[in-house]
DNA sequence: TACCAAAATGAATTTAATTCATTTAAAATG
DNA sequence: CATTTTAAATGAATTAAATTCATTTTGGTA
């Protein structure tokens, strides 16, 4: 067995691997999950029945195929859509804007994305790389000095995304389309978070301390203010 | 035929049903849409195969007759959980505890949620009654005055019921249970916003939170100024 | 009590996922 | 290159469960 067989045969089987997720995607964005038939899948794919139970054990785990390789494309397109340079709040723009945009776009595949976890299961893992985009701008705004250390990340991820997906079936129920002030809207409500201390609305007093790590915040974002685009 | 009669057969008919929709109820919840099997819910209900399909169309419309009566249930209680006398602020908190608990504690029922609803088809009614305790409360707001004319309530509700539902789902992630510092966090951020003013305000010699308060007004602006995309 | 219509039953039907004995194609062997 | 071995593919048969419907039972009415 050469290697350069084993690699042809290798891609032979990718390829119809992704002829079938392909069809799958088609068929269950367009019919559902309950509607979506195996056959109708196997006919767009050109295979047999039994051939798909070669390559996903059941129909659910063909949906999972289906979502996994949908989050990656759009962790993809999330990186790319951020620009590594710009500040914080920048990138989170980016980031709500390409996020929403997307999920309108790919709305019947976002909401199967429910389907394909079973009950209270954990994510599945593509989704949590997806999520991991947004910690990672939060933890570089915290590294920066561009938000305050104790910026309650955990809490602001289910904002920003719970916010965003119930805006987009908000705008889907009512037949709109892409609307930029939701992102707007959402990030003037995290800006304005930017002072608040974990526990409760009582914030504690700000020390000396606090207001000078604030001031030199503001000093940074002066400085960014010509150069930022 | 007398009204007495037809009475008590109406009675007999909605205890039949109510029966249906508990032992439904039960099976949804234990195995989910999928696992939960006709078969099963007709036993647990004490009647036929077939008299389920005298009540509902099919398993899907059962399904959305089990979740139209939890959530008319949660509207009953969320009126019981908020003081009418309350201040706005005061009844969001309340309105948020009671939400993020009753999401928490009946958690696979709001999951199945989405599975009564037919793809992008708009909510049942019953969760559209839910909602609009929501809205009342900020409308009352606003025409009180503790809210400006210009409230995006349509905005802060997604923004108000998306993080709560992307919280309650990190929670149980996490294996963690009600967790008072979400409801706080989210109302500190439609605090921060100006968008609600607290109840009381004591005008006082300026300390260092209003100092900071004031510096992050100045940073806000400054953000908001030239380039801002 | 006898009759009728509504309600209930559960066996039969239908639909679609999943399995598996068989065939076909590809790779290794000599 | 012919042969053997192994992997991949097929689609008819099986299975599981929702849904239907011919038949029976029940409750109200005259």
């Amino acid at each position: 067995m050469s290697s350069t067989a084993r690699n042809t045969t290798r891609e032979r089987l990718e390829a119809k691997d992704s002829a079938i997720l392909d069809a799958a995607e088609g068929i269950f964005a367009q019919a559902g999950f309950d509607g979506a038939k195996i056959a109708d899948i196997a006919r767009a794919a050109s295979v047999a029945e039994g051939t798909v139970y070669l390559y996903y054990k059941n129909k659910r785990d063909l949906l999972a195929g289906v979502i996994g390789r949908f989050w990656s494309q759009l962790t993809l397109g999330a990186e790319a859509a951020i620009n590594k340079e710009a500040g914080t709040l920048d990138q989170l723009e980016q980031f709500g804007r390409y996020h929403l945009q997307s999920i309108l776009n790919q709305f019947d595949l976002v909401s199967l994305t429910y389907r394909a976890q079973p009950q209270q299961a954990q994510d599945l893992d593509q989704v949590r790389e997806y999520v991991k985009v947004f910690d990672r701008i939060m933890k570089q705004g915290v590294d920066r000095g561009e938000l305050p250390p104790h910026t309650p990340v955990g809490h602001l991820r289910d904002v920003f995304f719970g916010t965003l997906e119930f805006s987009s079936r908000t705008l889907k129920l009512r037949g709109r389309s892409y609307d930029h002030s939701v992102v707007t809207n959402l990030l003037s409500l995290i800006v304005a978070q930017d002072h608040v201390k974990p526990a409760s609305l009582e914030a504690t007093t700000p020390s000396n301390q606090d207001l000078m790590q604030k001031l030199e915040s503001i000093q940074r974002q002066l400085k960014q203010l010509p150069s930022a685009k």
